[in-house]
RNA sequence: GGCGCCCUAGCUCAGUUGGUAGAGCAACGGACUGAAAAUCCGUGUGUCCGCAGUUCAACUCUGCGGGGCGCCA
C-alpha cells in the first residue's frame, strides 16, 4: 500500500503574507488552494478579512472563501469533511491541493481529526443550555459539568463558559463524557498528511504590517462595504459573525466610540488575534516556522518534489 | 524674571510618618478536540528625572541642576 499524500499547509498569524505565499507558487506549480480561514468563508465581508481580491482570485483557485451567508454555522467538522473532499477533487485533477490558512481550529481538525459526534438539529440543545447559563450562572453550571463528567471539569476553568456549555452539550447528545470520547478512537480523520509550515515575521515586523493593513483597508472603504450592508439589512448577521474590523466599526456606526478609536481597536484586536494564532502554532502542532516568504515556498516545494 | 504645583511601569496615576514600590489600561506568556478573528487563564516588565548632602538606611528629607504645567510680571 502507497504512503498516503502529504499535503502542505501554510498556516500563520494574520497579515503575515500567506495569500500572497500562496499565489507566488501558483505562478510555478499547477495547485489549488484550500483556504482554512473562518472568516474569509462567509460573504460580503470582503475588505476587513482580508479576503482575496478578484484580481488575486483570478491567479488561483480558491476553496472555501465566500461559501457561508454572514451569520450562517459552520464546524471544524464541516471543514475536515469538505476539505479532505476538496483534496481529493484537486488530486484527481493531477494538480496540487495547498492548504492555506490561520485557523488553529480548522487546521487541526483537518491534520489530526475530530471526534465525530451526533449533530444537535437546529442548535435546540445548546440554546437551551445557554439560557441555563445566563439564569443559573457558570458556578452552577461548571459544578453541573464536575458531577457527569469530572475530568473535563478539572481541565476547564468555570469562567470558561463556551467549553462548559460544549462539555455539557456532548454528554446531551450523545450521552458519554467529552473526556472519554477524546480517549476513544472515534475520530473523525482526513485521508491524507499534512505538513505544516509557519510564515512567522519577527514580532515587531508583523505588527507594523498589521496596523499598515488595517489603515488601508479604512482608505480602501471599509466603512462602506459595512453600511451597504447595514442598508441590505445585514447588520445583525455580522454582530453574530464576530469579526475584527467589522465589531468595532459597528460601534463607531452606533455611537459608542468615536472613529479614530474604534479604528485604534481594529489594529489592537487584530495584533491579540495574532499573537493567540502564534500561541496555538508555536504549541500546538509540529510545524517548520520560517521568517519570510520564499523559505516558506522552498519548504512547499521540497514537499512537492519529494526531497525531504 | 518671580511664585506655586508636578516629574514613580509603555500610558494615566496611587503610595511609602525614611527600611529600594502598586492599581487600571497596554504588553507579555499560556490553554484550546464540531462557536476559534470565538472563549478563557496567568504574569509587574521599574536607575521612583539627574547630581550632591544628611542618615545605619533616601523613591521619601535638604540643596543644586534639568524638564513640564499654571498664575503674576
Amino acid at each position: 500500500m502507497a504512503e498516503p499524500t502529504t499535503i502542505p499547509i501554510i498556516c500563520g498569524p494574520t497579515g503575515s503574507g500567506k495569500t500572497g505565499t500562496a499565489l507566488s507558487l501558483a505562478r510555478d506549480w499547477p495547485l489549488e488552494i484550500i483556504s482554512a480561514d473562518s472568516r474569509q468563508m462567509i460573504k460580503y465581508l470582503d475588505l476587513g478579512t482580508a479576503k482575496p481580491t478578484a484580481e488575486e482570485q483570478s491567479l488561483a483557485d480558491f476553496h472555501f472563501v465566500d461559501t457561508i451567508e454572514p451569520g450562517e454555522r459552520y464546524t471544524a467538522y464541516q471543514f475536515l469533511i469538505e476539505a479532505d473532499r476538496t483534496a481529493g477533487e484537486i488530486l484527481d485533477r493531477g494538480r496540487h491541493p495547498l492548504v492555506v490558512g490561520g485557523t488553529g481550529l480548522y487546521l487541526s481538525a483537518l491534520s489530526d481529526g475530530v471526534v465525530e459526534i451526533e449533530e444537535d438539529d437546529g442548535g435546540a440543545v445548546r440554546t437551551r443550555l445557554q439560557e441555563e447559563m445566563a439564569e443559573l450562572g457558570p458556578e452552577q453550571m461548571h459544578l453541573r459539568l464536575k458531577e457527569i463528567d469530572p475530568a473535563e471539569a478539572e481541565r476547564i476553568h468555570p469562567n470558561n463558559k463556551v467549553r462548559v456549555i460544549r462539555a455539557l452539550e456532548i454528554f446531551e447528545l450523545t450521552g458519554k463524557r467529552k473526556s472519554d470520547l477524546a480517549a476513544s478512537d472515534a475520530y473523525k480523520k482526513s485521508r491524507y498528511r499534512y505538513a505544516y509550515v509557519c510564515l512567522s515575521p519577527p514580532r515587531d515586523v508583523l505588527y507594523a504590517r498589521i496596523d499598515a493593513r488595517v489603515d488601508e483597508m479604512m482608505r480602501d472603504g471599509l466603512l462602506d462595504e459595512i453600511e451597504e450592508l447595514i442598508k441590505r439589512g445585514l447588520g445583525d448577521a455580522i454582530r453574530i459573525a464576530n469579526v475584527i474590523g467589522y465589531e468595532e466599526l459597528l460601534d463607531f456606526l452606533e455611537d459608542r466610540c468615536p472613529l479614530d478609536e474604534a479604528v485604534a481597536m481594529i489594529k489592537q484586536n487584530s495584533r491579540r488575534y495574532a499573537k493567540r494564532q502564534m500561541t496555538w502554532f508555536r504549541n500546538r502542532v509540529r510545524c517548520l516556522f520560517c521568517e519570510d516568504s520564499n523559505e516558506v515556498q522552498k519548504a512547499v516545494e521540497r514537499l512537492w518534489t519529494g526531497r525531504e
